[in-house]
DNA sequence: CCTGACCTTTGGATCGATCCAGGCCGCCCG
DNA sequence: CGGGCGGCCTGGATCGATCCAAAGGTCAGG
């Protein structure tokens, strides 16, 4: 064949044999991949049947040089700390990779250290892997927003910057205020009238966003909410504990929780106590894990709408890396409630 | 400054602007990367200067195509099918990530079409944006492993080659019969004698194996098996209508399941019948998934080395991208059990 | 003192794509 | 009839690294 002579008869076809092929020039089969209405009509016939029978693809590594872009986007997820947020992140991950893919970009992973918010952002910028980032733990504030703009680093925060609300990079967040008050609404239409709060310390933007929304509601029907509310850890036990603590005090009929790890901490006080989840107390959590799914008698909880979520930071990318690159602003979404046995 | 005229002030150092800097040659500071036993020790020390004073990273794309290597491996995540083995999954991705990156590697994740395993693979292959694969879906028998091998395409297989058991590329996986002995043997030691099991159905070479793990263990202690096996779909409904079933016609004491997702069924139906799980009736599941950390009284279950495999995988990577290649063989783990309170 | 082997360093070619400037051709219009 | 213009296509240069062959220097041995 009239392949140049030193490749290896399995090496992918390149740009020239495919000019060859078709009878034209390198630059004329580019255009024909990325111009294609630069061309006259049966010159692109000719030159697409040819990519067509040797199965052509560009060598990314090659366009990459050229064209200063890698067509990547880094994700990085936190080492897995086995427990929390996890399944939320999961199902974004996914929402994201098929977003990206619909974009033309693919997902990179890496991981760092977990206490330095910073580790793994560097290498790849500097050694140009990726085009941008997508950020997704802003919620420890997110020194990585401020560090990533100083070097002129494109990225989409999945998260508002809480800490600094006239910051100009493009987020995408979903309005978790606005998730505890259709879960307190949803209750309250039920006839549920003293109902109790269990959220996340007081040093959580997060957790005190969601707990806005459960105040709201409240207030909305002029409800009390004092002695109402528990602030604590993100763990079962926590959520136990201070379920524990509320039934004794203030009687709740009902409980919205910061998470489905709480609200299963509430599960286990009512079986404890044999009162029985839905029927006797009712219990909404959030994020919609597989646990609300499968444990008895099901967990009602808020969903976030992740596959938008990651639509809207696509989106973004999409604005920063465009020509001209789009400045681009937050997106709020709203999540829905998923309801089973628990309320 | 003597950058290079037409560069951005912004863009990222090259080998040229540390060659210039350290007095030497371009190739010389490859060297001084790749090679540093090629240089005498002053020089190394100035280049290796001016490289850390310039925070020079090689280009990625540079090196890719000059190298024909990415350092990038592909791992392609189903569609989210919102249930089943993903909390697995996002372990081991975890994991993976890990892994690859102690051995230089990235791991870019693609989707494709559930009912085609091969979507995805071809395009990353022949665009030479990947140097090799992780396959993680071969239970459902593995077409991509015969289709990959065909094309050359470097590939480690998380999964045995069920169908195929002379095949030859490597793969890592964990013991699932040793899993279910290890529960059953667990239960037996705790007095039982009729354990039941649940498993899927007989066209899942994975559920088999597993199911003979619960098998031999009861084998060796002369102990009875007919009527106390069940197999069915892999879902809460299924694991609860098949406890029933096993309560009242062979009145088990204890359960092995092939799923923490069957077991959940069990807890359901030993909840619907007043029983206390692990005091009344003991239940193990399997894969330790979240659920089985919160739900109560906290599921005992056989728990995958996923990070070992991860570990193995990579290896197994190495193996195949080295210099030579080495052939590389199947690695089969023995997994652990986490023991909680049901039994 | 010369030769050859060895150590260190160098310049040019190369990977496979895209950017850029320019060439060819046919057509319109002065 | 000739210049100008737009449509289409081409060849050379380029992105930033590594491969390769070979140059310059040092040193031992003849």
């Amino acid at each position: 064949m009239s392949r140049l002579p030193g490749r290896a008869p399995t090496a992918p076809p390149t740009l020239a044999d495919v000019a060859e092929r078709a009878g034209v020039s390198r630059q004329t089969v580019s255009n024909a991949v990325n111009n294609p209405d630069l061309l006259r009509a049966d010159t692109l016939e000719r030159v697409q049947l040819a990519i067509a029978e040797l199965g052509y693809l560009p060598n990314r590594a090659a366009r990459n040089l050229r064209t200063r872009a890698s067509h990547l986007v880094g994700l990085r997820i936190n080492a897995a700390q086995e427990g929390t947020a996890n399944a939320t992140m999961d199902r974004f991950v996914h929402s994201l990779v098929d977003a990206s893919r619909e974009a033309g970009y693919h997902v990179l992973l890496f991981t760092g250290d977990p206490l330095d918010p910073l580790t793994g952002y560097d290498d790849l910028l500097r050694s140009t892997a990726v085009d941008a980032f997508v950020v997704t733990d802003t919620y420890l504030g997110n020194p990585q927003a401020s560090w990533l703009r100083e070097r002129r680093a494109p990225f989409v925060a999945f998260g508002r910057p809480w800490d600094n609300p006239s910051a100009t990079h493009p987020w995408v967040d979903v309005d978790g205020a606005a998730g505890c008050e259709l879960a307190t609404q949803h209750l309250l239409e039920r006839g549920h009238r003293r109902i109790a709060w269990i959220g996340w310390r007081k040093d959580s933007w997060i957790g005190e966003d969601r707990r806005s929304g459960w105040h709201r509601a409240m207030k909305s029907r002029d409800l009390p909410t004092t002695g109402l509310a528990s602030r604590v850890e993100d763990t079962v036990a926590s959520g136990r504990g201070a379920s524990e603590v509320l039934l004794d005090e203030a009687q709740p009929s009902a409980f919205v929780c910061a998470s489905d790890t709480l609200a299963m901490g509430v599960l286990h006080t009512l079986a404890d106590r044999g009162l029985v989840a839905g029927r006797d107390i009712a219990v909404v959590g959030f994020d919609d894990s597989q646990v609300a799914q499968v444990v008895r008698p099901g967990l009602t909880s808020v969903r976030q709408p992740l596959e938008e979520v990651a639509m809207e930071v696509v989106k973004g990318l999409e604005g920063l890396l465009g020509h001209p690159p789009a400045p681009g602003r937050g997106v709020l979404l709203t999540p829905t409630l998923a309801m089973r046995g628990s309320s």
